[in-house]
DNA sequence: ACGAATACTATTGTATACAAGAACGCTCAG
DNA sequence: CTGAGCGTTCTTGTATACAATAGTATTCGT
């Protein structure tokens, strides 16, 4: 007879990869703050693995910046404002190119979905966080319609690398109603095949998260 | 007595960064072709490492796109035709990112270095390899002028993901020009604080480069 | 008492041994 | 002759044991 996986939600396919979704979503829930050490043995332990995929799941946090270097092994990293400036510009960018990549490329099912997607996004309602996952699908549907896959790699990679913000910006002012109309204006832009103009509304878009995000900041 | 590495250039930090260099290395002077299986245990032989390091490298290789999972391990990913037209979108946006932060964002000692990589570039003859040398110095100081080291980080990754590209774009037609007159575009846009200018320039320039491997690569 | 050198300890980097999974070929039945 | 089922083998995924290094505290000499 075999002990079971100590707690971890499911399984995936590798133990690396269960590892490295453990950790990221106890940053995502604060249970791993900034300036916490992490040692590969302490994690494995944790986890009931060993410090192979540990290890493994490590260097990919490292690659995000989620983790640092620090006085003997690895702590989670500190994000400060020009640290989070940084994410938000690099963001607005690749967000904006899925955008223009989608005006340029979708086909009709694509454009589908988004729509779909960003209704379904108006539809959540309140509750912030069916509203960010819901918002997570709204963009992954505008990164398929790209048709990109080295893009939607790094705006996957770049969504990681957000892990240690609380994903609560649509908890700020009027940001919710604000984020339908965004939705909508790019939608608006790709469907009519304008790049340029799908382009400047996802900057716009991330841009003003961003001042949401701020606000959430200091 | 100890044998040193067997026949490797020089050691870098760790000897997966080491493995993840020599593979790159040997993608770049096309000693390793598309197709060719990657066997780890092999990969260790015959660099002289245990498995634990290579794994570390192809996995980071993996996450570059320049090896798939193939029948049984891994294989050296082929660059079809769409495939680098996805690169090459994608680097022009990032390229134009880089442009339009270190308009926004470079320091006085950014913009001379620009500047003097800029000449060295031109002044780098016609041999196609020192060219190609200098054309990498010339935009890594754009990527230090942008000051955004996320930016810089994806940046570094697309060019590896280069790797399995012939670089001797600067071969075709009057390429070599061109690409000074672009470069010279850059720098002035970057100089003047012209972010939507700086962008463009250098989104031409990649669209440029493009055009020019094309006519290489079919 | 203060500084430097040294020994020790804590932690990662590396190697090897083991387990599990998938692909291939072979055999046997229809 | 063809197809399906099973066994074998090849390769990665994982665990553990070992080596090396960096950081720290302690001790000795001045």
């Amino acid at each position: 007879m075999q002990i079971d996986q100590p707690s971890q939600t499911i399984a995936q396919g590798s133990r690396a990869a269960t590892v490295y979704h453990a950790l990221l979503d106890r940053m995502r829930r604060g249970e791993l703050k900034s300036g916490t050490r992490l040692r590969e043995e302490d994690v494995a332990k944790a986890l009931g693995v060993s410090r192979t995929p540990v290890r493994e799941a490590l260097g990919r946090l490292q690659a995000r910046g989620l983790i640092e270097p620090a006085q003997g092994g690895m702590a989670v990293a500190e994000l400060r404002r020009p640290r989070v400036m940084e994410l938000y510009a690099l963001r607005a960018i690749l967000e904006g190119a899925a955008a223009r990549f989608a005006a340029e490329n979708a086909a009709a099912t694509d454009l589908d979905l988004i729509q779909l997607t960003a209704q379904r996004f108006e539809d959540s309602g309140n509750d912030p966080a069916a509203r960010a996952t819901m918002n997570i699908v709204f963009h992954c549907a505008i990164y398929d319609a790209a048709h990109n896959s080295y893009l939607a790699r790094m705006l996957d990679d770049l969504n990681d690398s957000l892990a240690l913000l609380p994903n609560t910006t649509f908890a700020v002012g009027g940001r919710n109603q604000a984020a339908n109309l965004e939705h909508q204006a790019i939608l608006r832009a790709i469907s009519e095949r304008d790049p340029d103009k799908a382009e400047k509304a996802a900057r716009l878009h991330i841009h003003n998260a961003l001042q949401a995000r701020l606000t959430l900041l200091l």
